[in-house]
DNA sequence: CCCATTTCTTAACTTAGATCAATAAAATCA
DNA sequence: TGATTTTATTGATCTAAGTTAAGAAATGGG
C-alpha cells in the first residue's frame, strides 16, 4: 500500500529530530516507504527469516520476542511514533531469531534493506541519520544491558515504570515478566512485596 | 604524545575492514590521534567525567566498570587492536558511570569529540565510518543482552568461553563472575559443577 | 449477557545463587 | 627466597526466583 500524506507527515516530524533537510531529500526518503498493515496477533516477522526492512510504526504497538527450549521470552516493546528492526539481521543479513509480533490492530511504513543501502550513497544526509539513529538505539540498548546487569527483578521493575510507563498501560503482565527474564508468577509476587511495604 | 607509524599502521588495518579511503582521508582522521600510555591499575577514565574520547588500544587491555552500591560491577573487556569508548556519554555529553582501567600497562590512541565531530562534518566517508562502527558495537551490545535475557550463569558461562576465549586468557576469574552478574564463589561452583559432569 | 479463554494471583515445595566465614593456592615484590 | 597480598575454593546457611498446581479475576466474542 501506499503511505497517506497524514502518514509521512508523522515519519518527517521524527526525522527532523535528528537531521535537517530539504524537500527534494526528504521525498527521496519517503518514496521508498510502503505501507502494511499488521493484524493482532500476527507477526510481521517471525525467526528464521532475514529481517528485510526498517518499521515505522504508524499505528498500534509490537512485541519482539524470540523462542528458546520451546518458550517464548520477551526481549522487546515497539509503540507507535517509532522506528523498529531487528539490526542484527538487517545489517548482517543473516537469519533472525526474533517474531515481530503485533499486539493489536497496527499499521507500518517499511524501508527496505536494498532502499536503505541506496539512499545512503545517494545522499549524504541519510548516512548522518543512520549514523544518528544507530547511536540512539546503541545508547537505549546499553542502558537495558546496565539495568539487567546492575539490577535485581524487582529493581528492573521498578526501573522499568519509571522510564518506560507506557508499557504498563498497553502491555499484559505475563509479557513483562518475560521482559524482566522472571516468570508470570514472581512479578506477582514482586508487586505484593512492594505493595505490602508501601502501607 | 605523537603516534609513531607502526601505532598509525594498526589503526589503518582497523578502519580499512569498515571503509575505503584515499591517503587525504586517512591522514585527516589520524592526525587527530594523540597517544597516551595507562599505568596498570589506571583508569584513563573515571565515573563522573564525560568520556571525551574514542580509544583505540594499541597495547595491552582494559575493564571497564561501574560502582553500584560500593560495590564494583564488571561491565566490559576490550583488547588490543580494539577501539572503545564509552558510548553514551561521548554522544550525549552526560557524565559516564563508567571506569575505564588498565589491566597492564597499557597504551591508547585517542581521538577528542570535538575531532570527531570536525572529521564527521569535513568528509562523508567519515560519517560512513561512523555509521558503521555504530551499527558493529550496536550488533555487539545486542547479542549481550540476548545472552543475558536468555541464558542462565552456567549457560552464559559457556557462551563467553565460546565467544570470546581471549577473556579467559587475560582476565581474573573474580572479574569474568562479575561480568556474569554473579559472585566468585558461585562462578567457582559452576566450573566445579562443570568438570565433574564432564567426567 | 453469558460462556470460553486469557490473564493474574496464591500456595507449597524445590533449587540456584547470595552471603558469611575460613582456608588454600597463586602472584607479587622487597 | 620468604612474606604479603591477591585470587580461588569450599562449606554452611539463607533467600529469591523457579516449578507445579489450583483457583480467581478480567477480557472478549457470539
Amino acid at each position: 500500500m501506499i503511505p497517506s500524506t497524514e502518514d509521512l507527515e508523522k515519519v518527517k516530524e521524527y526525522i527532523s529530530r535528528f537531521v535537517s533537510f530539504n524537500d527534494e531529500q526528504l521525498n527521496a526518503f519517503l518514496q521508498t516507504m510502503e505501507k502494511k498493515r499488521v493484524p493482532k496477533g500476527t507477526c510481521l516477522m517471525e525467526a528464521g527469516q532475514i529481517c528485510d526492512y526498517v518499521a515505522f510504526i504508524n499505528k498500534g504497538h509490537f512485541r519482539t520476542f524470540c523462542i528458546i527450549n520451546h518458550e517464548e521470552v520477551t526481549y522487546n516493546f515497539s509503540f507507535e511514533g517509532n522506528f523498529y528492526t531487528d539490526y542484527p539481521s538487517f545489517l548482517t543479513r543473516q537469519p533472525s531469531m526474533e517474531y515481530h509480533q503485533a499486539l493489536v490492530d497496527s499499521e507500518v511504513l517499511v524501508v527496505s534493506y536494498e532502499s536503505m543501502q541506496r539512499i545512503y550513497r545517494q545522499m549524504p544526509v541519510w548516512e548522518k541519520f543512520g549514523r544518528l539513529i544507530a547511536e540512539f538505539i546503541l545508547i537505549r540498548i546499553a542502558e537495558r544491558n546496565r539495568a539487567m546487569l546492575f539490577l535485581n527483578p524487582e529493581e528492573q521493575y521498578l526501573n522499568l515504570m519509571k522510564s518506560r510507563p507506557k508499557v504498563f498501560e498497553k502491555i499484559p503482565q505475563h509479557y513483562i515478566a518475560s521482559y524482566l527474564g522472571i516468570q508470570p508468577e514472581s512479578l506477582s509476587r514482586i508487586r505484593k512485596r512492594l505493595s505490602e511495604s508501601k502501607k
